[in-house]
DNA sequence: ACAAAAGTGTTCTTTCTACACCCATGG
DNA sequence: CCATGGGTGTAGAAAGAACACTTTTGT
């Protein structure tokens, strides 16, 4: 361990994917590069960490600025630092995903004056860097994470229905569930709470509202029981 | 995404948890520190990363360099980035961890006239910096990972008993496993290869040894069964 | 012959999966 | 009154958990 190399240190950035559910769609909020290279490509929100924020600060700071996000889910992903993975210089970046409530959030784009678009996870436009990797890897870990953490209520409203729920795991994991076995395991959890009130203007019977609560879920956990679609 | 701190970056390095099971113990491979600052305490293996190598590179130089291990196992865990994690200055560390079978790695420690020394997960000294946390969190995504990832081949001798085995799910989960559960289950997933041969120099029945079979466990993979434990 | 660990099946319980109809509401 | 999705239970299959004795070998 030296102090040798002083002058050359790799630079580092942050990146974020930023999913959103738009029912019945999950996508990925992407920013236009209007600098030099890869100028005009679609790429991740995100930019170089300071030197007096943590990364996750960093991350969030260039979310807010970038796309006028602001107390979304945020969690580290992985950290990318091949040599070349910026044509410039020796960059590595530490990759983040979000996820957020395209409900709360519905304006998004054009914060700064920046071109930004949400895209279906399945139908993606060509990535700057290596964008493409960490936007893979991100949708894997969503759908690993999906699949035994409670995350999946950070794309709903906070009021939902049980069919919005299931369309969430239903489109995030790529495969059609069962409804009356997904309700059956849901409900079974107790970590739903199951409200007065009922959807409006749908031209069919309105479905319950439910809603999360994060308290009786800390305590199944403490039962050791373990949430698990 | 600007250039203008270009002259205030942070500082890069990796850091390593290296895993080694002394039977029936897991151990963690520590460097007593001869450098200012937490000067004497034990710490965790790594550096600062090149400019010209990839973060896994310098974390295999690093090892080499400290530790002379070569060809372990190595995965990234996490990357720590808050701001007084290092007293002198901004440090950034992309932490990994490794797996290293000790049959092969019996002398390890002083290659580089430093102090080095193997410790129990569960009898840690005081570390240097923020590397308890990071030896936790290595801890952790070893005993998950462990579950449904034959990662546990990578701790033991290439030939081994069903008895090795389970001790070391026993010690690395933390509980005790029924022994017939246990190879009903492992053998029923058809990655160990039967070998004709048997334990020597044991004052009892000696224990037929088996080998683990990477190509069946990519054929299992492939059919879409998975490895839990 | 004894100590020490190897090796081996069955039963019960729990969880998972597949599957179809009536109900409520709005148009 | 009709179209649309909401809401509900059961049975069979598979997986998981609990459990005890005989065999082999070295000393």
């Amino acid at each position: 361990m030296t102090w040798s190399y002083e002058f050359s240190r790799p630079a580092l950035t942050v990146d974020c994917v930023v999913f959103g559910l738009d029912e019945p769609e999950l996508k990925v909020l992407l920013i236009r590069r209007d600098l030099k290279p890869y100028r005009g490509k679609w790429a991740l929100p995100g930019g170089f960490v300071h030197v007096d924020e943590s990364l996750e600060d960093g991350a969030r700071r260039e979310l807010r600025e970038e796309t006028g996000l602001e107390r979304v889910y945020l969690e580290q992903l992985y950290t990318y630092g091949d040599v070349d993975r910026d044509p410039r210089e020796r960059v590595v970046t530490v990759a983040y995903y979000a996820l957020v409530k395209l409900s709360d959030h519905r304006v998004v784009a054009a914060t700064d004056a920046r071109d930004a678009d949400w895209f279906c996870v399945h139908d993606l436009p060509q990535l700057a860097f290596d964008h493409s990797r960490i936007l893979d890897a991100a949708y894997h870990r969503l759908q690993n994470k999906l699949r035994y953490e409670p995350i999946g209520f950070e794309l709903l409203p906070k009021k939902f229905t049980l069919r919005q729920l299931q369309g969430l795991y239903e489109v995030i994991l790529d495969r059609t569930l069962d409804k009356r076995n997904f309700r059956k395991k849901i409900l079974g959890m107790g970590v739903l709470e199951e409200l007065d009130e009922t959807e409006t203007n749908v031209a069919h019977r309105a479905a319950r509202l439910y809603r999360f609560n994060p308290k009786q879920y800390r305590e199944m956990i403490k039962r050791g029981v373990n949430f698990e679609i």
